[in-house]
DNA sequence: TCCTAAGCGAGACGGTACGTCCGGTCTTTGC
DNA sequence: GCAAAGACCGGACGTACCGTCTCGCTTAGGA
């Protein structure tokens, strides 16, 4: 599995969309902007995402709340770019590509499997559900970094060319059921079985 | 698609445990516990999770907050009581049994579908998984809600004893799939094309 | 001069007008209501009127903000009740009847200078002409204290009973002059020489 | 009753103290420094002195608030000027002579009585004192203004001059106790009695 | 018939965090 | 070098709820 660059989907220039720079005034400040999403990613890994304040977010960034407000309109804006820049978790989990579709799938699934069950990760995982239930961008962003966007569809379909599957296969609809399952497992706080992405694989890609 | 009876699961007697009566003074108010949950249920469908209050649930119920901290230690264990009651959506989405399994998942998957996808509902379901992604049991009941838990192992079994799918089949996975499916698509307010459940059913049956 | 008993104005009884107690909930916290005013007077005299802040009375009374805002509408309400009780100045300065009016209204104005001078109190004075300004009731409990309302004017009536001022003289006239003359005389911060008192008294009682 | 010319106090000229210039850069700008005189003379009218911000004054002068700061070192300095270029109330109120002194202080008091109890001046001037409290410059011009400084003692010696005051009245006593009385009937907020002048010319001018 | 214990409404209380406003400083750009 | 624009840190504002606590009822056994 190949973990794709944190920050590689960044935004932020330090100008204007059109290159140019305002009026007067000063220039957004670069460090007050990393402090505070790192701020974020530490507070959200400790507290969860329903007692991330603002307020502690500033403090522990060393800003004023101005700032924040500035720039965020809210606190799910703030973790929706902690996401992308893969501070939360890895940007995005993307299977390897073996030539062995079934040998692939399950690689991932462990690595996914194994990163939702680390006690560290799993209650700041079912935070990140519950912010992406209440902002669609997160939503969106979690889906893809889980890989249902665009990795996973991409490996199912050379595993179609490649004969492994069957050419009318629904690749969105395998991808999404095969995330879905995880986030239902995330939620169950169960463990894993160490068979469990071996049969899961078997289930779906039958 | 059955609805199984909202309330079957009710769990409250007015006694105690042991069907003895305490020594002395009021027995719990009865009207007071339904107004709390009926008022939880409209304040949960109006405003969604985070915005559902204690005080607000007390006012709407006029009810002192103590009677609400006496009989429940949090927000989402009223939520979840609500969930049982089945005040928040149909306390079970039961897949029907016509002997034909792939037209019975079919309709259950429209049904579902078209609950979450109801703009009335959709926002409110968005957060249940908020709620459940804080609460274990709402996770669970909501889970069973949804019929991962039960009622749709049950069908697939039945499916397997009529060799409409095969005898090592993994049943529970292909349940958690499915609703994790479902799951997803609610976080991604996509709406549903008319044709997916028939895809998915496809998918994951083949 | 004699001083008037602080709290003698006192006008909460921890009861409803009617002597009753409500229907329902705690009675107001005396402690709390206590240990308010006298952050309050305390904080006044250190700070000024405008440095004065309802967080830092609340951080200086352990109290919650919200205590304060329950019971006062505003800072300058806080203040005209600490004025009332006697916190923040002697709750009226009043002058003595000796028999000899000319003799009490100067020892009554040395007294007065003495207190707006002292640099201990010549700055929480000012602000307390500031705070009078903003809020009518400070401005009359203050006018009250210093004399103007209606101990001066007792006193110049005796004055002219005993034929010591004419029968005609204007005496809520003289009264106010002479407390607005202690007043611009404090806003000008200028010091009082000895003699004042008694160049005032010749001045205004011809 | 004649005021003095708005603005014959005034002080700034564009040029060094020295009738220089300085050596490089721009002049400071003039239409700017009247800007911002004005919006603060506006905004205090309006909403008084404690709810006037350097912001607001900033945003309705069209200015940076640099530019405020870089000149005036307070929001009460810009206050003061304000009411030194005449902007707030008339520069100053300044007794007529006609000969007859009893008559041309009561009809100085008639003005200003008018004055401060005109409703659209009555806060304003109260906020003045409130200013007055806190900076000195502020209450030492106020007084001016009012006529205690000079031109009212000017006026009570060309009486005493006219033996129509004692030859040994003390002037600036009785000139402080006129301003005061209308300070304190001011802050009263109570209204005016048609012969309160007269009443007050007889107590104090016996 | 009392006594007594619990349930209940109401709401005060000490707190925490909210989102906004403003103070005073600093930085950038343009004239 | 002044001025506009405005970002920045800090701190107070007044509000909303939290969860706990006390009140003064009411209610319903057991004595």
């Amino acid at each position: 599995m190949v973990l794709s660059q944190p920050g590689s989907l960044g935004h932020w220039s330090g100008s204007e969309p059109d290159g140019s720079r305002r009026r007067g005034g000063s220039a957004r400040s670069q460090a007050s902007r990393l402090a505070i999403l790192a701020a974020t990613a530490r507070l959200f890994a400790v507290n969860g995402y329903d007692r991330l304040t603002i307020e502690g977010i500033a403090a522990e960034a060393r800003v004023g709340k101005q700032t924040i407000y500035r720039w965020w309109g809210s606190k799910s804006a703030l973790v929706a770019e902690c996401l992308l820049e893969g501070s939360l978790m890895p940007a995005a989990f993307v299977p390897a590509d073996t030539g062995d579709l079934a040998v692939d799938l399950r690689e991932w699934l462990v690595e996914l499997f194994a990163f939702v069950d680390e006690a560290a990760n799993a209650s700041m995982t079912r935070s990140l559900f519950a912010a992406a239930a209440e902002n669609e961008d997160i939503g969106r962003i979690l889906g893809e970094s889980l890989g249902a966007g665009s990795a996973l569809i991409r490996r199912l379909r050379r595993g179609v060319e490649a004969g492994q599957l069957g050419v009318d296969a629904p690749l969105p609809e395998l991808a999404k059921a095969l995330v879905g399952y995880v986030i239902v497992h995330a939620l169950e706080r169960a463990g894993t079985p160490p068979d469990l992405p071996e049969r899961l694989v078997a289930a779906l890609l039958p």
